[in-house]
RNA sequence: GCCCUUGUAGUUCAAUGGAUAGAACAGCGGACUUCUAAGCCGUCGAUGUAGGUUCGAUUCCUACCAGGGGCACCA
């Protein structure tokens, strides 16, 4: 339809003599009482022109009306506004048409597609071994199985890659730690191992301050481990058994797609030396102060990126880069890496792209770093090494006590969708203050708002289908409602949320959907006959249930049976 | 010091350079024995400051103010 209209708005420019390229738009306008689509010619050309835009509106749609009536029969009305913009409203049929395609799609729709090869690796959650799965990496997890939604929504073949950080100095801290204060038979015959071992990690930060040779020794530690130590390894091998339980039974909980691969930081371990040896063929690398470095031209204004420390043990970087390098070789030169993480990694990842360009491992714009804000308590950040964290058990369990009290039989599904929306709904780069009564919000702008108005349209749907009721007083709307024009964006916002990489795009406009639709049927009175305008009701509340589900899958929130 | 990032109603969030800045919560005021009250209707209320670019700026640029984050052996 935009391209039509654009062509029609060419076709005019020529008739009035005007050659040029004119960089003119057709968007939607905000507002939907402005039309169905817009455009701002008339602004961008008056100026060059000396003349008023809305005569030159006028002008225009006048030899839009004149063309010949071909290519344009969708379009009712056409008028002039505002400062000069020119609206196009569009006629009932093309959104019964409308309604009729997102009907016939149903099946096919989304998750079904079959991709057309386009591999894109999306890690994320990525949480530590021996570390709580605390609200911090929360964001990661529900917005990078959201991404990965839409990715394949739009297409993509999606490889869900959970890189756990399985490896680095925080082993050789939590070594020490057990060896000097902890048990880890009692800590395996724990109801909460990972709390256990949580207080380890904090204690041997509390020690450090006061030992200084302990972090030494951790680092020592860390040697050993890489060094393929016996002790060392069952140690760390008992510990990722016991947090890979822990995090299924919360992926499990939050609903959160299976991973295609789990590959911790410990897999590219033996890959490490491939990366290193491609850093001196192109003589990147450099000896500092006994850590092995890349330096970055002056312009590009990045500090070193460390590779090895000077006990010749290896840092998160060149993990990284080893991944990036085996991903290449197994999945394809073309393949795509967005990494979901924090946006204090940001100065980081701009170093790690930078250095798989010189390293000529990647090309512009195929690897991404997708940042998110942190949680953060109003007095300062949330840290593990400190101790004062909320996991995310006492999360989930005050959310669904909350949800229990008004129905105990969808607390779960209802509490996990409030603590989901209240995270996609956002603009995901900002940081989030903690707070109990935003976090576990089911009441207006929330993930209950939209299950709850999917669950009651299906209602109707039942009661309709079993013969009973029908919608009575409305008839068939004499102007196109706002749910009609809502349910007709729903695939270029998903566009949008794709091209932005940004889920809270579908967020606020299912908000938009449900409450239009709520506005229309939320206050009807139902009749026990049947009427001649049934079908056109029950297509539209379909196509709307349709739609919210749609729309809810790619947020990964589910919609109970009854609420 | 350098780099990144955020400032929108009392609060939590939206807004692809467009039209009267859009919701929700809280406040105030309503409707109602229903498919639906985890809801519906009405009302009050906002772009950190100062410039610039533009026909048009919450959006882009500059400076300032105020938060948050990063910057050598953590990840």
């Amino acid at each position: 339809m935009k391209e039509q209209i654009e062509k029609l708005i060419k076709e005019v420019l020529k008739n009035l003599g005007i050659e040029d390229e004119v960089s003119f738009v057709v968007e939607h306008p905000t507002d939907f009482k402005n039309g169905d689509y817009s455009t701002n010619v008339a602004m961008i050309l008056s100026k060059k022109m000396g003349i008023n835009p809305r005569d030159l509106a006028e002008k225009i749609v006048i030899e839009l009306k004149g063309l010949p009536k071909q290519g344009f029969g969708e379009i009712n009305k056409i008028e002039v506004a505002g400062a000069g913009f020119i609206n196009f409203y569009l006629g009932r049929e093309f959104f019964t048409e409308n309604i009729n395609k997102i009907l016939e799609e149903k099946e096919n729709w989304g998750k079904n597609k079959k991709g057309e090869n386009k591999k894109i690796i999306v890690e994320y959650s990525s949480p530590n071994i021996a570390k709580p799965f605390t609200i911090g990496h929360l964001r990661s997890t529900i917005i990078g199985d959201s991404i990965a939604r839409i990715l394949t929504s739009s297409s993509f073949k999606v490889i869900r890659d959970n890189h756990l950080g399985d490896w680095g100095t925080q082993f050789g801290k939590l070594i020490v730690a057990i060896k000097n204060w902890g048990n880890l038979e009692e800590i395996e015959k724990s109801e909460t191992p990972i709390k256990l071992l949580v207080d380890l990690y904090v204690k041997f930060h509390d020690e450090a301050e006061k030992d200084k040779t302990l972090e030494d020794k951790a680092r020592a530690s860390f040697l050993k481990l890489e060094n393929k130590d016996k002790d060392a390894t069952d140690v760390w091998k008992r510990c990722i058994d016991l947090s890979m339980k822990e995090f299924e039974r919360i992926y499990k909980k939050l609903n959160i797609t299976p991973f295609d691969t789990i590959y911790g930081e410990s897999f590219y371990e033996d890959k490490m030396k491939a990366v290193i040896d491609d850093v001196k063929k192109k003589n990147l690398g450099k000896e500092s102060e006994g850590a092995f470095i890349i330096e970055f031209s002056e312009e590009k204004k990045l500090p070193p990126l460390l590779l090895l420390k000077k006990d010749g043990s290896s840092l998160y970087a060149l993990r990284d880069l080893a991944t990036d390098k085996w991903r290449k070789n197994e999945y394809g030169n073309d393949i795509r890496i967005i990494n979901e993480v924090g946006s204090e990694q940001k100065g980081y990842f701009k170093q790690i792209i930078e250095a798989e360009n010189m390293l000529g491992y990647f090309t512009e714009g195929q690897r991404i770093h997708v940042a998110h804000g942190l949680y953060r308590f109003s007095e300062g950040k949330m840290s593990t090494r400190k101790g004062n964290v909320i996991w995310l058990d006492d999360i989930i369990n005050e959310a669904e006590k909350r949800a229990g009290e008004i129905n105990e039989e969808t607390k779960e599904i209802v509490a996990i969708g409030a603590l989901k929306f209240n995270d996609l709904k956002r603009d995901s780069l900002g940081d989030i203050i903690f707070n109990w009564e935003e976090i576990l919000n089911i009441k207006g702008d929330s993930g209950t708002y939209l299950q709850y108005t999917a669950v009651r349209a299906n209602s109707i749907l039942n009661k309709a289908d079993m013969n009973r009721s029908i919608i009575d007083e409305i008839m068939i709307p004499s102007e196109i409602i706002d749910l009609e024009k809502y349910l007709y964006q729903f695939p270029e916002i998903v566009e949008y949320s794709y091209q932005s990489l940004q889920p809270h795009h579908i967020a606020t406009y299912l908000i938009e959907l449900a409450s239009s639709f709520n506005n229309f049927y939320g206050n009807t009175q139902i009749l026990v006959e049947e009427n001649k305008y049934m079908t056109y009701h029950l297509n539209l509340i379909k196509a709307f249930t349709q739609t919210m589900k749609n729309g809810l899958w790619l947020l990964g929130i589910e919609v109970p049976e009854k609420m």
